[in-house]
RNA sequence: UCCGCGGUAGCUCAACCGGCAGAGCAGUUGGCUGUUAACCAAUUGGUUGGGGGUUCGAGUCCCUCCCGCGGAGCCA
């Protein structure tokens, strides 16, 4: 038997006899002879079977062999112009094992509805897989990028005791007894952390039970949330440039062949630099009442962004904007007030170029024990289920930041994917749960 | 939760003013020595989302429920 490789490693075996095990994505067929389209997960290839080298039994099995039907077949690699990749197989041993008649996805076009229904299926088609590729490079990128700047990974509990935020819906939980929510952001738990670790980051699933019905919104998603002491809200935003140009960069590198599968014009990412503009919040109520088709006059000072002014904001420029100094009553009670314009806060959120809306939000933290109580108090946040959250400011209380990211919005901005869905292997959303 | 659109063959869709429910793909059968979503020919396949109503007659009109899609609201 010979060696098994993996399709993505090929063209260092062209002239050897190998062998492949895999599934078959497509076959196309004539007389005495089948082109076998083998995928294994790293790759695809052309695999090539004629009735002069195969057995009539071999011949016959490619005959009824269906799409999706898993193999395992042997033979010499070639390089054939003929073959998409430039490589092809040419078969001296083919076996099945499973035949597959009826694969429900067809090589034509499927409807949203269908595709969904059979998540578990529509994942193995190349645009799916290209997608969850990228995920994977995001996801090391962003490890190597902390660990790099001395960050340590410290994940933040998914059951928790409070809703942090009163006006936010929380899911539920029976907790023996008790009631739990599962996490909304492990902001709070980062604080805690990185006074012990001085630089930290959470990366994990969050839960929204917010009834969003949007291409940009799942009700469990995962978030990215760094937290570092001393830094400054400036700090902070130079920090976000660097990930989001270092994220950039990696997929550029290690993804061209998935970023080509998804016909993302990765111009629209190479011109991307820092510093990223920045906008003062009341700047872009301004550029809205100004200049936004439609709206003219009507944005209303004091609210927050819906998604039209987001997606109108975000196509202002082709950097990543940042939108700063939230009026304080529209943003969560930790935020620190700027000092020279103490109606606002230290914080911005990051909006993705092309429309792709909110990538980040983040803020310099406030650190003064009075400040953060009457903060609490004005919100009216229960004050006892915040004790040990106010001992961060009673015991060497610190100026930090921190900011959270979606990488399911990440992935749809950097993919050119305008719906989230498609970012996540099995997405939760508002009344769709299987598979 | 609200607004809009939709549900017809396994899949994607068509069916004019209410008048015999149809095509492409998939499947099946046959053909083709190099295909690139292979191609060519033939062929199978229907409780038109559920329930009720109007009508000589309903996929089509009305009521109602269910489901999906797009958007809004909501949303560190």
């Amino acid at each position: 038997m010979c060696e098994t490789i993996q399709i993505r490693d090929a063209k260092g075996h062209i002239g050897q006899k190998v062998r492949l095990r895999g599934w078959l994505r497509n076959k196309r067929s004539g007389k005495n002879i089948h082109f076998l389209i083998v995928r294994d997960g790293s790759g695809e290839m052309q695999c090539v079977a004629v009735g002069e080298v195969l057995s009539e039994e071999a011949m016959d099995l490619c005959d009824r062999m269906g799409i999706e039907s898993s193999l395992d077949v042997c033979g010499e690699l070639s390089a054939d112009d003929r073959a998409p990749g430039g490589v092809e197989m040419q078969v001296s041993q083919v076996e099945a094992l499973q035949l597959v008649e009826d694969y429900p996805i067809a090589k034509k076009e499927h409807g949203t509805e269908f595709l969904m229904a059979n998540r578990h299926l529509w994942l193995r088609s190349s645009r799916q897989i290209a997608i969850m590729r990228v995920r994977d490079e995001v996801e090391k990128a962003w490890a190597d990028f902390f660990y790099d700047h001395g960050f340590a990974r410290v994940d933040t509990p998914i059951f928790t005791p409070n809703a942090v935020e009163g006006t936010t819906t929380l899911f539920d939980v029976d907790y023996h007894g008790d009631k739990a929510y599962l996490s909304q952001s492990g902001q709070l738990y980062n604080e805690a952390t990185a006074a012990a670790l001085g630089r930290v980051y959470c990366f994990g699933p969050t839960f929204r039970a917010e009834k969003s019905k949007t291409r940009r919104h799942l009700l469990e998603f995962w978030m990215l949330e760094a937290e570092a002491a001393f830094f400054d809200h400036e700090d902070n935003m130079r920090f976000q440039e660097e990930l989001i140009l270092d994220t950039m960069r990696a997929v550029l590198e290690n993804c061209a062949e998935q970023l080509a599968i998804l016909e993302r014009d990765t111009s629209k990412l190479e011109m991307v630099r820092a510093p990223f503009p920045r906008m003062h919040y009341r700047d872009a109520v301004k550029l809205i009442n100004e200049k936004m088709p439609g709206r003219e006059g009507e944005f209303e000072y004091g609210s927050d962004f819906g998604a039209p002014e987001e997606t109108f904001l975000g196509e202002q420029s082709e950097q990543p904007l940042f939108i700063t100094n939230f009026p304080a009553n529209t943003k969560a009670f930790y935020m620190k007030r700027d000092p020279g314009d103490p109606e606002t806060v230290l914080g911005s959120d990051l909006l993705a170029p092309e429309g792709y809306g909110e990538l980040i939000g983040g803020s310099q933290r406030e650190d003064d024990l009075e400040a953060i109580l009457a903060r609490v108090r004005e919100f009216k946040l229960p004050e006892e289920a915040f004790e040990w959250y106010f001992d961060l400011r009673r015991y060497g209380s610190v100026p930090h930041s921190g900011f959270g990211i979606g990488l399911e919005r990440t992935l749809s901005w950097l993919c050119g994917v305008p719906h989230i869905r498609e970012t996540i292997a099995f997405p939760r959303m508002l009344h769709h749960m299987y598979p």
